[in-house]
DNA sequence: CCAAAAGTGTTGCCGGTACACCCATGG
DNA sequence: CCATGGGTGTACCGGCAACACTTTTGG
């Protein structure tokens, strides 16, 4: 997950979610891209609303999070030597301001019923892949080995991948077949 | 749902969703049971946030909705000759003021996914009932006919409801058993 | 020839769905 | 005795989980 180290009071020195104020004539979902991409770059990813909590005593009334998934590779982050953005893994974190475990707790969860009935996936990996490489994905996200066999007939079964019939040769074993997606926007299944 | 006919601009004489401005020092569960109370005199029903909305133009900046699941039978509603609120079937009801539509919408739709793995119905049944009465309420929800043996396998095999013991003589027929929720709180199955 | 990852089928179990008749009561 | 809703069991099917060996390559 992306977190900033907070420069600023309250909570200066801790690490935060990024985040920012709606402004005028914005909608949720555009100041939801603008934050995303001024934070990484990217846009055209898997990004909806989470949830929204009370924020008594803060700037704003309450807070709408929302919450992108995004290949690491394709992004770059802003250069700020104050806030100083960076990855982190998402389990095994300290405490974070605000007491932000919370949204990300949520959003682990929102994400593991995701992947069992849509192809969300999709907006955490390149264009094309190898089944090995998505099939890591999911192992990460839900915490426990997957059989190779029953994960392969799944995800072609259900039409969310198709082969290219490029293969990627790598290192001192069998080229794997490559795959892409059917198609790269959200679906259900 | 409950509907109330807005007095004043904007959309007056327009029905509409039930809504309010959260107070200082209000969290956004506090305030929904408050509104809850207001309109219809109970509390300790299921009520739970739905999703946020932009709201350029209105009063506020976004609209934060809930929805809650109650037992027709068990409200009072609010004697306000001037906004009127009234329940109205969910199904068929014409176009409503802000484009509340979406809304019960998307009620409706996460109710429906809730119904098939939660107890949530607790909270549109009374105490005791029987199970074609709890038939019933989901045959309405999902709008389509559910076989009876099936229902009931399901529903007591899961555990959501229990007999009472007792049963209700109404009608030229044999008796019917009284059935009991085994918890009267949102669960996960 | 060895190591390393890619690739491939079959079996058993469980849950969900379809389906039809007898029972208790009031009038 | 008739009408009304209450109550019950079985059989089939499809999806999911468990499980082990062969293939292709580089070194």
């Amino acid at each position: 997950m992306l977190l900033i180290e907070r420069a600023a009071e309250p909570c200066a020195g801790t690490w935060a979610l990024p985040g920012g104020l709606l402004r005028d004539a914005e909608s949720l979902d555009e100041a939801a891209s603008r934050k995303l991409a001024d934070e990484t770059g990217v846009s055209d990813v898997f990004l909806e609303q989470l949830f929204t909590f009370d924020n008594q005593g803060g700037r704003a009334n309450v807070v709408v999070t929302y919450f992108a998934l995004v290949d690491v590779a394709r992004t770059r982050l802003r250069p700020d030597l104050e806030w100083r953005p960076a990855w982190h893994p998402v389990r095994g974190v300290g405490p974070l301001a605000f007491g932000n475990e919370r949204i990300v707790a949520y959003a682990e969860e929102r994400l593991r019923n995701k992947l069992e009935y849509t192809n969300v996936v999709y907006s955490l990996l390149p264009a094309r892949f190898t089944l090995t490489e998505m099939q890591r994905v999911y192992e990460a996200i839900l915490g426990e080995v997957i059989d190779k066999r029953n994960f392969r007939r799944r995800v072609v079964g259900l039409g969310i991948v198709r082969e290219t019939g490029e293969t990627e040769k790598l290192g001192a074993h069998r080229p794997a077949m490559l795959y892409e997606f059917t198609r790269r926007e959200p679906m259900v299944l």
